[in-house]
DNA sequence: CCAGACGTTGTT
DNA sequence: GTCTGG
DNA sequence: CCAGACGTTGTT
DNA sequence: GTCTGG
């Protein structure tokens, strides 16, 4: 659930909306898949004590920092945010290392027996939102920075609202502007605290579409993945 | 105690 | 069928 | 998430 | 690293 997403927004406009002090630097965006390289948001405290607004990018599919190695082993790509403070894998990340993963649609494949239809998802306005994410940084020498460490990262979900519940039971965190410099802040350290900023997107703010199996290649990142698209029928 | 897992979604 | 890669 | 691979030895 | 299972 929400394995696949867009982010075609310019940098000038994410620079505004995420209150970045410099411009992210990116390429238009219309399939971003797991294992990629994604962009995202996270917050330092500067020696002056304020805080600081980053852009980074992190391979999508969270890799725990007590990983052996960093190939292999599992990469959850979603984290359930009701659990995730708990568990082992996350509960650190949940803490200190709190992220939004800037996306401006997502995709959702709908099943019917053995079919899959893939579907686009905006808001209203088709307007840039962000993700809930968390990221781990997993070192190759445990306790010092070096060039084969691993920065990657995972979207939190939650109950699907009434549009994605003829989809899937879960959906994607969508953080309401309101929130972000909370769910950022790195010195709440306090899960309990940032944990009920999960929650479903209004149905209402939404809106969806039918797209072409092109999106299901991975490698496939071209406008015509969000061109709306009818499935040919039968019997029309 | 040590060994082994540590995740999600959806489907059966 | 299951695992890896994108 | 879906697509594509799923293997070895030896040679370049 | 930490938790669960044997």
């Amino acid at each position: 659930m929400c394995g696949r997403y867009t982010l075609r927004t310019n940098p000038q406009r994410i620079a505004e909306q995420f209150e970045l002090a410099e411009l992210p630097l990116l390429t238009v965006r219309y399939n971003i898949a797991p294992s990629q390289s994604v962009g995202a948001i996270y917050a330092t405290r500067n020696s002056s004590g304020s805080i600081v607004r980053r852009w980074a990018e992190f391979s999508w599919g969270l890799l725990p920092a007590w990983s052996e190695s960093s190939t292999g082993g599992q990469r959850p790509i979603n984290a359930r945010s009701e659990t995730a403070a708990e568990k082992p894998t996350f509960r650190e990340a949940f803490r200190r290392r709190r992220c939004l993963i800037p996306a401006d649609g997502f995709y959702e494949w709908r099943r019917e027996g053995k079919e899959r239809e893939p579907f686009y998802f905006t808001l209203r306005d088709e307007g840039l939102f962000a993700f809930a994410g968390l990221f781990e940084i997993w070192q190759a020498v445990p306790g010092q920075a070096s060039p084969d460490d691993v920065a990657s990262c995972t979207i939190l979900t939650t109950e699907a609202n009434g549009l994605l519940r003829e989809f899937h039971d879960r959906m994607p965190v969508i953080l309401e502007p309101q929130d972000y410099a909370a769910w950022l802040d790195p010195t709440v350290e306090d899960a309990a605290r940032v944990q009920p900023l999960c929650r479903s997107l209004d149905a209402e703010k939404m809106q969806h579409w039918p797209v072409s199996q092109r999106v299901n290649g991975p490698k496939r990142d071209e406008p015509e993945c969000i061109r709306p698209f009818r499935q040919p029928r039968l019997f029309d």
